[in-house]
DNA sequence: CTGGAATGTAACTATTATAGTTGCATCTGG
DNA sequence: CCAGATGCAACTATAATAGTTACATTCCAG
């Protein structure tokens, strides 16, 4: 399987929050730049202002950043979205045999590895800002 | 999301072929380690019989690895049983609104980052291979 | 102070992937 | 030849996702 595309939208929704910085970002504009329903804007941005990357409330028009796109990274975003569990890219199987060496220790030899790769990945997006997204759209 | 536990269960599944070269590992033997049914384990051992990285054939009890374990690599694994499609570990929305330069260009700006996170976790299982997995299993 | 416009959220649907299961055809070696 | 494997199709249950409708709540402009 693969994450959701909520990583992906909300990154979408924050570079057009960014690069609006002049007019009301509310989610019904927003939602005609993913195409998608205001909705699932709305349940993201929801989300991204619990982790504190966006201010929003209720009644009032707009999201807005709460600071500069510099200092937001794609991991904290990733993590905003809930695009992957702690340490649960990888799946395990529930209930190896506990009689058998192999079910036994199976679990024990390969959650590390799969710690490792996960955090391998999450490096990659802790390298990169927002604003390295938002510089690579157009101006207009 | 997360990776489908296939990949977890054929590494146990080749750990336990390595671990039993005495034996005849047949699929109804491995599930009992696992604690599935032996369709399941089937399933698996046919997906790594294509990827050649197992010897299995109908009729024919028990399955064998076709190379020594050291020369089996935890992304060979990966790769065999589909863990994730090619550049495809993170989903992208489909059709943002090409009007919006935003929306053109989403794309073109976060895949290759997504890329490069992927390939970073890859080369993680790349740098593991199989008897290392087996080496963490007591010997009895 | 009120009405229009926006957000928040619950509830439902459709779609998709996974994991397990049954049943059976097929193959093979003793 | 036949008992015991594997291969595979088909079905089920479960869960996550993405979209949608409906509506309560909140705020601000006039």
């Amino acid at each position: 399987m693969n994450i959701s595309t909520r990583f992906a939208v909300a990154i979408h929704i924050l570079t057009l929050i960014d690069s609006n910085k002049d007019g009301k970002s509310t989610s019904e504009w927003i939602a005609g730049s993913v195409n998608t329903n205001p909705v699932v804007i709305r349940r993201l941005t929801g989300m991204l202002n619990k982790a504190g990357l966006v201010e929003v409330r209720p009644g009032v028009a707009g999201a807005k950043l709460t600071r500069s796109a510099a200092d937001i990274t794609l991991l904290q975003i990733y993590r905003a979205v809930n695009a992957v569990e702690e340490d649960s890219l990888f799946s395990v199987h529930e209930h190896p045999n506990p009689d058998c060496p192999v079910g036994k220790n199976i679990a024990g030899a390969i959650v590390p590895v799969f710690s490792l790769a996960q955090k391998a990945m999450e490096n990659v997006l802790q390298e990169v800002t927002l604003d390295q997204i938002v510089h690579q759209i157009p101006v207009s």
